[in-house]
Formats: structure tokens, C-alpha cells, sequence
DNA sequence: AGGCGATGTCAAGTATTTTTTACCCCAACT
DNA sequence: AGTTGGGGTAAAAAATACTTGACATCGCCT
């Protein structure tokens, strides 16, 4: 399937074990809107690396539990 | 003085600690050009998510010990 | 003096990418 | 039946990451 990014994540793992944390609470707490969540969780594409950081803030771990990189040692 | 990211970075300074690394030589390890570590040393803009760990991976350091962002608790 | 390696600047341009806007589905209500 | 809330798709739009190339500087070496 047209999966095309090396950088996979954990969100929607993470979304639930924070406590039921819906796609549109983390919307807002990034600021930025439902769909983008969605097509993140989707793996369709690595979100920038500020928005990334705001991820992680708003899921409390640090970048490297949320996002995972094809390429480590 | 136009400074349009939120995101910090300390390359320059991991690249001296880690054994006299070149400008070139981190471009090389990272797939980019010259230049794209020269506009990154100079904090114009920030990486994509890929590529900040590409640059951590070949710096030995985790990806926040590279990058700051402006919003911590 | 001349050359080389490392660094830096400026500019234009591409082309990729992220992010949004708009619309749809389904389940659980009242 | 109608509405609310959670989740999803697909398009285009908006933003920007990255490249290419040309040129300037500094320090070091022969």
C-alpha cells in the first residue's frame, strides 16, 4: 500500500493509554485540526518536527517513544 | 534577525564535540548537501521529522539533545 | 604568491510535504 | 427521526524543506 515515510508512529497507541484522549483533544492540544491526527496515526506522511515535539509534549514522552525511525543502529 | 522557528538546534557545537566532524562530512552521513547543514547550523528553518533523525543518529545523540523546542513545560 | 579546504552568503527555483477544507459513515443516544 | 460524537476519505491548498550554483572569506600549507 502507498505507504512512502520511514518515520512511523505510536500516537493512537498512546492516545488511549493517556486516558482515552480522543483525536480532537490532541487536535486541539497541538493545534492543529482532527484530519491531521487522523492521516498521522494513517502513517501517511511525518508530521514536522515542531509539530512532532508538541505531539510528545501532549502525549508526555519523549519524541523517540512516539516516532520511530527505519534506520537505527 | 528573521528568525521563523520555533526549534533550536545545537549541531554546530555536537559536531565540534564529536571529533572535529566537517560541515561536508555530516551532509555526507545525513544524504543532503552542504548547505542544507549550513541553513541548519544557522537556525532557518527547522528539519523534517526524517532528517532531524538522521542528524541525531550520525551525531550519537538522542533527537532532544539536538533540538530545542520553545514550549516546554 | 598561489592554491586548497573549510566555512559562509545570497538567490532562485523545485518539488515535495504538510495541513486544511469539505464531505461521508456508523453507533449511541433522546 | 434527528442529533451528537467518534472516526474516516479525498481533494486541493498552503507552506517550506532542500537543492543547485556562483561567489567571498579565512587559515594553512608549499
Amino acid at each position: 500500500m502507498g505507504n512512502g515515510t520511514p518515520v512511523t508512529n505510536a500516537i493512537r497507541r498512546l492516545r488511549f493509554e493517556r486516558g482515552e484522549m480522543t483525536q480532537q483533544a490532541l487536535a486541539d492540544a497541538c493545534g492543529v485540526t482532527r484530519q491531521t491526527v487522523i492521516a498521522l496515526e494513517a502513517g501517511r506522511y511525518a508530521p514536522s518536527l515542531e509539530l512532532a515535539f508538541r505531539i510528545a509534549h501532549a502525549l508526555e514522552v519523549r519524541i523517540e517513544e512516539v516516532f520511530q525511525w527505519a534506520g537505527e543502529s
